[in-house]
DNA sequence: TGTTAATATCTGTTTTGACATTTATTAGGG
DNA sequence: CCCTAATAAATGTCAAAACAGATATTAACA
């Protein structure tokens, strides 16, 4: 029962259950995925979160989003968006505006400074992406996506 | 090539890759796994470190483990491992002791308060699990763990 | 219409994390 | 042995996250 993270951290006894093993597997690999990811962004100073903020606007075309239109989409989440957009904003990444038909919203844009920095890093996230999964082969990213979409919905439910 | 995460999180144009496609879904879905286990340990005052810490050295008996050793088995990396464990010391729940052979390192044990609290949390954890994974069936698990390993291989290497 | 609830965002405060540096101790080569 | 490098842990400082609560605006309904 004890697989190979359980060797490899040292454990001598087995995990308490299978369902144990796949969620401290999962969550140690998405660690170190996201270690790589930090240190493809450092260089340009952004945080995982901005990154993600910023490709979400870039999707979105001009209109923009709100705050929490944003927040639903991050792939990780975040209380506090309003100071990581102040951040972000005073580099001069995205733009925000007050709406006027409802003027508890701000919509959020992403400038054209914000697309540049993007677009600098477009090809290193993808030879990225590739470098970490491209040794398995389609078949089984597919397996795996069908596999984690699973996990993904019971837990976001 | 849109998945459903893609679907869900309303972006329109495709993943740039099924590498990506992967990547972030398996970001997401450990964020949301991460966030029901701070959920159950939140009564209890524990932040997810500090219970996997103590989990830890749960498993290794009676003499204890360096810091290094405690981080090189942490499902999350942390570069602050001594205040994290100044924290639990202040609780009680470990104890410190710096090793008589080589000064230079400190030799860290769970107490018997840190054991309790963590059987406290014994029963809740397995529960958490089998409600997080439980409706995959073992050999789709088994499948995701192999699959999963494959990947923080690859990652860690 | 007035009053309360709901929504969207922001702010204040405290804790935690990140990063670089520092101290203490041991190991190794000349 | 002495000097330098290597290792283990701790510390100082600053940025970012967590948590609670406040403000502004709109919606709902008696």
């Amino acid at each position: 029962m004890v697989g190979k993270l359980g060797e490899e951290i040292g454990k001598t006894g087995p995990f308490a259950s299978l369902e144990e093993e796949v969620v401290l597997n999962l969550l140690r690999t998405a660690d170190r995925l996201m270690g790589t990811i930090e240190d493809v962004l450092k260089p340009v100073g952004l945080s995982p979160t901005q990154y993600n903020v910023l490709r979400i606007l870039r999707g979105v075309s001009a209109q923009g989003l709100s705050c929490q239109e944003i927040a639903r989409r991050m792939i990780t989440r975040d209380a506090d968006l309003t100071r990581l957009l102040d951040r972000v904003q005073q580099r001069g990444l995205v733009h925000r505006q007050r709406q006027t038909d409802d003027r508890r919203v701000v919509r959020i844009t992403i400038t054209p400074a914000g697309l540049s920095t993007l677009s600098e890093l477009d090809r290193t996230v993808l030879d990225l992406n590739k470098k970490l999964l491209g040794h398995m082969g389609d078949d089984r990213l597919k397996l795996l996506l069908d596999l984690i979409e699973d996990v993904r919905k019971h837990a976001e439910a």
